[in-house]
DNA sequence: CCTCAGCTGTTTTTT
DNA sequence: ACAGCTGAGG
């Protein structure tokens, strides 16, 4: 068959790698803007037009819905033909597909359900209750995140050493027990169980493993830098004897260490398997020369690097511009007017990206935007699918399918008000747990039995019965699971949801929300009912078409909140820039303490993990880089002078143009040594004596004048005395 | 059930 | 600074 078509358009290196030959394994590592998807995407196509694999075969991991979204789709369009039996998906997705097919081996329920992160947050509050542990003393996100670390290292409770006398381990090692047991009493399943589940299916039952073994002949993992100890233990499982591995990842851009990801992997992986070849893409077909080599230079700064220097064919272009403003509302400031000036060359303001460390940030620079009028679009917080109101309709939907739906119960009981207190709800739970029954169960009994006040039984009834009618509409009155609409005809999805949130009388209640908060709410719950319209629901084993709704729900929380269709400038943190590319990029915020991050200056690792970071950031750019730092941060509601982070002297100078501060701010007196606590210096032919204020702030009297010094420090981080006009007030 | 004062935490984020 | 939550009181 040939295949030049293919190969063409493909460099030697990543030519080397779409053919490596049968029996190998293989290792590419990718710089950024190397071609990566690309090199993945014609291989799998190589594969399948050499004969080497059939889509059968072939099975591709990635981490993201997104990127494996893009994957299946360029691989179709390469081979032109629906790619209908290959598996493409994310890690969750995988195991998700892989438990639904097998729950039985698994140990699972037929409808299992998935628990997004606040699921499971909430779970956890509720063992912490049961067990009477004060969330003061063990906060729920720190007994989350002990459950997830452990889980994500394939530990079950019981295998996790325990140190003698180390109470916080002893604590939410119970709370890990507990947390099991009501989750596999439940059915539920939390992100990282899937996981874990998954491997441990493989372990448990050869004749699945097997199965899959024999199946899945080329197993391609994206952003295999990325992987934890989990998933790669999944994979050398289910790759077994025979199965060819090829993995593709950047050890230069890990930069989720801090959620279990081991950069290990990389190594280990060539430790593991003997015949791995080792290929670098290293030519970038994204930015310009001076960019790319002050990127190089950046990370060339960390220990442990497989290394790799990426190149470029494309000129030195422009040099990177460097600005260090007064405080970081003039950082914003001028951020805006270059953008300003981008747009008025002729470009879109898509093109533009302003990235940050933290979200924090975000506010000063959308303000200034905001004042010059220009659109922009901020990716980032609540996703579709985590909304309040979402989770309250599907809540709704939930228990109508299913009354012994306990979350699900908590979560609308009393949503909206309808008068069932806590302390209602209490009593709901006691005589569940008593008893072992649902929560749904309980308070039919307490109704029945008179358990409750005349008060509090009317309202838990109203409740009860209103369930009882979405679930007879919806369903039908039949006991065949059939839903029925008007016409007497089957219920949509969407129809579905539609009626379950007009009964629900949710509309009626955030109308009353003040502000827009809940008009955004309404339209988000119509919002709900097109999704479940469009939502196309593929026969599967072991899942119907409201279970597969609920799992994607779960699984692709939907799209970040953003200002949609417009052409605006993106805004996003530097973590959720990764993978893309933007021909004018903003690094704002390049001061010690914010960018490396205040929380990664004692250890080593985390420091060069900020490097990395900074080095996606940097590799983001494809014609013009701004890296931006302010002298003065208003941050936590306190102002601080920073010091510019020392990934900016990182940068060899002769990759930066130092944009002069335009006459207002600051010029340098004198240099200060670190421990000097006030000055004497002569300006013009005064004599002034300066001395230290709060912090590093500098009280400066002179007579006729007054004004103000500063101490700031210069990108060598040499300390200056530093007049600062821009503050200067006469007076008489 | 609602409101308001007081307290707390505040890197990054997918699934 | 400030959002988000809790607990007290109306």
């Amino acid at each position: 068959m040939d295949v030049s078509d293919l190969l063409n358009s493909l460099n030697s290196a990543q030519r080397e790698a779409v053919c490596v030959s049968p029996g190998h394994h293989a290792l590419i590592l990718a710089g950024a803007g190397s071609g990566k998807t690309r090199v993945l995407v014609h291989r799998i196509a190589w594969l399948i037009r050499t004969g080497a694999a059939s889509p059968y075969g072939v099975l591709a991991v990635t981490f993201t819905n997104k990127a494996a979204n893009e994957m299946r789709g360029r691989i179709e369009e390469l081979l032109a033909m629906p790619a209908s039996g290959m598996w493409v998906g994310t890690f969750h997705g995988i195991a998700h597909r892989l438990l639904r097919a097998h729950y039985q081996e698994a140990g699972l329920p037929q409808g299992f359900q998935i628990l997004d992160s606040d699921d499971q947050y909430r779970l956890i509050r509720r063992v912490l209750r049961e067990l009477d542990l004060d969330e003061k003393q063990w906060p729920p996100r720190q007994m989350q995140g002990f459950i997830n670390r452990h889980k994500d290292r394939g530990e079950r409770p019981d295998q996790i050493k325990v140190h003698q006398g180390d109470l916080f381990q002893d604590v939410a090692l119970k709370v890990y027990r507990r947390y099991e047991e009501i989750c596999r009493r439940r059915g539920a399943v939390d992100f990282a169980e899937l996981l874990l589940r998954a491997y441990e299916l493989f372990l448990s039952r050869r004749e699945v493993l097997e199965h899959y073994q024999r199946r899945f002949s080329h197993i391609l993992i994206d952003e295999f830098q990325d992987t934890n100890t989990i998933q790669y233990a999944w994979i050398k499982l289910l790759a077994g004897d025979r199965g060819e591995l090829f993995a593709v990842g950047d050890d230069d851009q890990s930069i989720y260490g801090w959620r279990g990801a081991q950069i290990e992997n990389i190594h280990q992986y060539q430790r593991d398997y003997a015949n791995v070849e080792l290929i670098r893409l290293e030519q970038n077909y994204r930015s310009t020369g001076n960019i790319l080599n002050a990127a190089n230079a950046l990370i060339a700064k960390n220990a442990d690097r497989l290394g790799k220097n990426l190149w470029t064919e494309y000129g030195e272009g422009e040099l990177i511009k460097l600005y260090g403003a007064f405080n970081e509302l003039e950082e914003a400031r001028y951020v805006v007017e270059q953008i300003e000036g981008w747009i008025a060359e002729g470009h879109a303001r898509s093109e533009v990206a302003i990235l940050y460390r933290s979200n924090a940030q975000s506010r000063v620079l959308e303000e200034a935007l905001l004042y010059r009028s220009i659109p922009y679009r901020i990716y980032g917080g609540m996703r579709f699918f985590e909304r309040a109101e979402i989770k309250d309709a599907l809540a709704y939907l939930r228990l109508s399918m299913n009354r012994d739906d306990d979350p699900s119960f908590e979560r609308v009981v009393n949503t909206p008000p309808r008068g069932i207190g806590a302390r209602t709800v209490d009593n709901i739970r006691e005589l569940a747990r008593d008893r072992g029954i649902s929560l749904w169960r309980a308070a039919e009994e307490l109704i029945a039995s008179k358990g409750l006040t005349a008060r509090a039984a009317n309202a838990v009834d109203s409740f009860i019965q209103l369930v009882e009618q979405m679930a007879g509409d919806v369903q039908g009155s039949s006991d065949v699971d059939m839903s029925l609409n008007d016409e007497g005809g089957q219920m949509d999805l969407h129809e579905q949801i539609d009626h379950i949130v007009q009964l629900s009388n949710l509309i009626e209640h955030f109308k009353k929300e003040k502000g827009e908060r809940g008009q955004a709410r309404i339209e988000n719950l119509e919002e709900l009912v097109s999704a479940g319209r469009q939502f196309e629901f593929e026969e599967e084993e072991g899942i119907d078409e409201l279970g597969a709704f609920l799992a994607h729900a779960a699984l692709e929380a939907g799209e970040r909140q953003a200002g949609e269709g417009e052409d605006g400038v993106q805004m996003m943190t530097l973590h959720s820039a990764k993978g893309l590319e933007f021909p004018l990029v903003f690094l704002v915020g390049l001061e010690e303490g914010l960018f490396p991050h205040q929380m990664s200056l004692d250890e080593p690792g985390r420091l060069e993990e900020e490097r990395r970071l900074c080095y996606v950031g940097m590799t983001r750019a494809r014609e013009r880089l701004v890296i931006s730092y302010a002298e003065v941060r208003r941050l936590y509601g306190q102002e601080k002078y920073t010091r510019p982070s020392r990934f900016v002297s990182e940068i060899p100078a002769e990759f930066i143009d130092e944009v002069r501060i335009r006459g207002q701010v600051s010029q340098p007196l004198y240099r200060v040594p670190e421990e000097e606590q006030s000055h004497e210096f002569s300006l013009g032919q005064r004599l002034f004596h300066a001395k230290f204020g709060e912090g590093t702030l500098l009280d400066f009297e002179g007579s006729g004048a007054q004004a103000r010094v500063q101490v700031k420090f210069d990108r060598a981080g040499t300390k200056w005395l530093v007049l600062a006009y821009a503050k200067l007030e006469r007076i008489g």
